[in-house]
DNA sequence: CATCCAAATTGATCCAGGTCAACACTCTCG
DNA sequence: CGAGAGTGTTGACCTGGATCAATTTGGATG
């Protein structure tokens, strides 16, 4: 039996810098000599990196239970995480103690490789999508995980507050945020969608969502478990 | 002083399958039950997967002193590793024993979650050139980094034997193999490459490579250091 | 309430790259 | 030697999504 992930991290805790967060705060991740351990504790967050000429990505969605090495990600500049929900949680341990805390501990060291390890097929998966997909089958792709992982049940179908702004999903999807928009209102006429207030989505079937993308299945697998619980069996 | 790559490596031979490979030789990845750890010891492999509609998808390149987890690829069916140069040496280990190796020498562990971290890093900036970049900048990216691994400096310039197919190389870069050919056509055209030989590519100048593709100074940091040492820096 | 500003929508136009098809090259096998 | 298969090249044409521009929506603020 293996303890449970809170348990595992609480080690960290005393090493921890805790970082409470409003929705769109920044945590820049560049100009930092050494490396750093980031866990996602409450909330979504975005990673971010900046391209050459102005240009911006969103290379992944991170979730509670996420651990974000910094050497994990590219030497591209204006590398940060941004907060994308109302209120977050995130923990800064500098790498040396993280290093020392996982020697002592296995189970922690376990706990952060298999994330990163759950975040490499994440970017692969992301990978696909992006180089397979036509745009519509992207958004499908990107809503379909969101109702997996923050989609609340209800008699109207599955709801959930949308944490991407039109300019996130495109640069998230490699699109263009006009196409995006375009692409949403089109899903929202085909009824695979619905808005209910500000930035609130429902999606009366789930299963009209999949047939929408091609990839859906493999989704279901990386990201449907965590509907259930919390952080992936690890 | 931390011990050699090779060193530490050596603790999981006695629990490794080593196999001896040939060109396009395929290593299924799917229908393994348990998780497994395959170490990439000599030549150059591609991870690829299969998407729905019978399309495929080269995920990354595997370089000499890559680990791949089998969890760190996503739950794609016909994921497999297939070897690009001639000879080519892959340990695969059983995931329980290279745990049980893992807990044993913390330097191996540390070893093993690097490279996964690496390996995500270098997804991400794969993420970022085929989502930012046009088709030129692509495939001017992939060269570069080839020339960069596994470039020869002669009087005529950086030699290498090009270890991806057209088509491989279209599945890389999200492109179609037309196109892809059309570039390189243009690529030959304009002097920034030139062929020597089946399969052999020389590259003049690297700088004016480089001043093709955007991100050439972050391809420099994540490959650059490979060629003046073998292993990066862990 | 009116004003302001950022984000979203929508229309019109354009082009990089996809698709399809014809053809060339290399290698192997009989 | 010729036939066949696999891979690469090139041309002609078409389309999904980018780009540019105009307009609308929805908060925030005084």
């Amino acid at each position: 039996m293996k303890p449970a992930p809170d348990l595992i991290l609480q080690q960290l805790e005393p090493h921890a810098v805790r970082i409470a967060t409003r929705k769109r705060q920044k945590i820049a991740l560049t100009g930092e000599p050494d490396e750093t351990l980031y866990l996602v504790r409450k909330g979504l967050f975005l990673a971010r990196a900046s391209m050459p000429h102005a240009r911006h990505q969103i290379m992944s969605i991170l979730y509670p239970g996420d651990c974000v090495r910094s050497a994990a990600m590219p030497p591209l500049d204006g590398s940060e995480i941004t907060a994308a929900t109302e209120s977050g949680e995130v923990w800064r341990v500098r790498w040396s103690a993280a290093k020392t805390a996982m020697e002592t501990d296995p189970n922690l060291a376990r706990y952060v490789s298999d994330r990163v390890a759950n975040q490499t097929a994440r970017l692969a998966l992301h990978n696909a999508i992006i180089a397979g997909l036509t745009g519509e089958e992207r958004v499908a792709a990107l809503i379909t995980e969101l109702v997996l992982r923050i989609g609340k049940q209800t008699p109207a179908g599955f709801v959930f507050d949308m944490p991407l702004s039109r300019t996130d999903i495109a640069e998230h999807l490699a699109l263009n945020a006009d196409t995006v928009s375009r692409i949403v209102s089109r899903m929202r006429a085909k009824g695979l969608i619905a808005v209910a207030g500000r930035n609130r989505l429902v999606c009366r079937s789930i299963e009209m969502l999949e047939s929408e993308c091609p990839l859906a299945t493999t989704l279901e697998r990386m990201h449907g478990t965590a509907v259930r619980q919390p952080l992936p069996a690890i």
